[in-house]
RNA sequence: UCCUCCUUAGCUCAGCCGGUUAGAGCAUCUGACUGUUAAUCAGAGGGUCCUUGGUUCAAGUCCAAGAGGAGGAGCCA
């Protein structure tokens, strides 16, 4: 007899079919109701053993967190609760769980303790929410860019380049690291390690699929990376998975455009795929709302933030225009805020970025035109000289979802940059070709998969929407 | 890395101004109950009070250092 998925059995009308379902126990209530999940949907199958039809020694075997296989009848269910339920008619233990020592009770646990115990709080009905909503998402990204035409590029892990750029990087080697080579200046002779040549963890595949989108026009990459950062926030992993599309012919403008559609896109696709667990994740999200203070509460649960975010336009502002809204806000001129905004040139904080977002216009917000100061080298300069064609779009509770720029695509232009940060230009010689050779102007950003996944679970603490989280000192398991 | 707070039973927590044998709810175990919904009822067992050192007649409680955790900041996605 074939196997059939909670998910599936629940849409079957109860016409005393014999079905087959195997799952893990949730509850087992009154010696008679056992309640299974098998993890394709939130939802359970409660199956009912009949009085003395099942053997004493088996039944004593039933505990929270068994896994079980049950063949029985489909049927109506008599009680309030579930609309259908299996009469069973044989069960068998697959695997014991001896409850004296199994660390999940069926009650409410903190989500510091389930980090502990990462390799079983899949089973719980927050964690298998949150990943069904992270694969749907992660499907949806595909599912986005493969409509309009863009190509999944694979970009390396291990990466020569130290110039992206973008933080502190790990290192990749094979050398024995208490007896390492070297070279006549003392220094570790790279040239004997596994590459030839130093080697890090990517800290953004940026650089490298740019060189893709001169030639299939609009591409995208969508992998880990990884940044040696000693960051201790509920916003930050030193493993992350992110989505950096890159596309030709793409100024800041159609940036921000394509930007604002894949983040409606994918909170739409959550809202339609994801019903069942995201009404779980609304109401969890609720009860731990009760518990803050009134004025630090939302006001909007978190269908309604999504639903929110596909109804309504983002914000569109330039780094002046939200500077000078900053200046003259209130908090600045109480100086309520940490830090004053008083010189145009500085680079925003979290508490200013903060109340653009959610006390300033309620909503999505999209900062352009950064000082380039504090933006990276590749980013086009705008003809003003100060400011270059960089993008952020900053989310409710989050901040910075999304950070993207137009690229310099005008090789002199680079070239200085280049020089004036004094980055290794030997290192950046193929990235400077792109502009050597048919160059176009194109765009690209970078999404925080993670958090994308914060702001359609309501999960507030980011190790709590990746599997297995890696932060400074820890990676356990 | 900085700042603040926390660490007591398997889990969540209470433990007052330092004072006898450290408590509760849930979980677990034993028993009862056969239409329960985190079932219910009765009973039982369960403690390195994070670690080390100090103050004191006396420390879960006060002090110091260390370890671990959380939140905020910086860095960023």
């Amino acid at each position: 007899m074939k196997r059939i998925k909670i998910k599936d059995l629940l849409q079957l009308p109860p016409q005393r079919q014999p079905v087959l379902v195997q799952g893990w126990v949730r509850t087992f209530r009154n010696n008679q109701f056992i309640s299974i999940n098998d993890g394709s949907t939130i939802l359970t199958i409660q199956a009912v053993v009949a009085l003395n039809s099942i053997d004493e020694s088996a039944l004593k075997r039933i505990t929270t967190g068994a896994c079980i296989s049950v063949k029985g009848e489909l049927v109506p269910s008599p009680a309030k609760g579930q609309p259908v339920e299996i009469k069973v008619t044989s069960l068998d233990i697959l695997g014991d769980c001896d409850a004296e020592v199994y660390p999940l009770q069926p009650k409410k646990h903190s989500l510091e303790f389930l980090r502990e115990i990462a390799h079983l709080r899949a089973r719980t009905n927050t964690f298998g929410a949150v990943m069904r909503v992270r694969h749907a998402m992660a499907f949806a990204v595909h599912q986005f860019f493969n409509e309009r035409g863009f190509f999944y590029i694979h970009t390396p892990i291990i990466t020569g380049s130290d110039a992206e750029g973008a933080g502190a990087m790990f290192k990749v080697t094979t050398l024995d690291i208490n007896q390492p080579p070297r070279n006549e200046e003392g220094h570790v002779n790279f040239k004997e390690d596994f590459f030839g040549r130093e080697t890090n963890l990517t800290v953004s595949g940026q650089l490298e699929v740019e060189t893709y989108a001169m030639a299939l026009s609009e591409t995208y990459t969508f992998g880990p990376t990884f940044r040696a950062e000693n960051s201790n926030t509920t916003r930050h992993l030193a493993e992350f998975w992110m989505i950096e599309p890159e596309m030709a012919f793409y100024d800041i403008n159609d940036n921000m455009e394509l930007a604002e559609a894949f983040l409606k896109y994918l909170c739409q696709y959550a809202l339609n795929y994801c019903s069942d667990d995201l009404e779980f994740l609304n109401k969890r999200a609720q009860e731990e709302e009760m518990t803050k203070p009134q004025d630090q509460r939302n006001e909007l649960s978190l269908i309604d933030r999504l639903k929110f975010v596909v109804q309504n336009n983002f914000e569109r502002l330039t780094y002046t225009e939200a500077f000078e809204i900053l200046r003259n806000s209130t908090p600045n001129k109480k100086k309520k805020f940490q830090y004053l905004i008083e010189t145009w040139g500085a680079d925003l904080q979290s508490e200013h970025e903060r109340y653009l977002v959610e006390k300033h216009f309620k909503k999505p917000v999209i900062l352009y035109n950064y000082p380039k100061e504090i933006k990276s080298f590749y980013m086009r300069q705008n003809e003003d000289g100060k400011t270059v064609a960089a993008m952020d779009v900053l989310f409710p509770g989050i901040g910075e979802i999304i950070g993207g720029s137009q690229r310099e695509e005008r090789y002199d232009q680079l070239l200085k940059r280049v020089e004036e940060l004094k980055l290794p230009q030997k290192d950046l010689w193929w990235y400077l070709e792109l502009r050597k050779f048919g160059s176009a102007p194109h765009s690209g950003f970078g999404l925080g998969f993670e958090r994308l996944i914060q702001f359609v679970t309501g999960m507030t603490n980011i190790r709590d929407v990746i599997p297995f989280p890696r932060y400074p000192g820890n990676a356990e398991f």
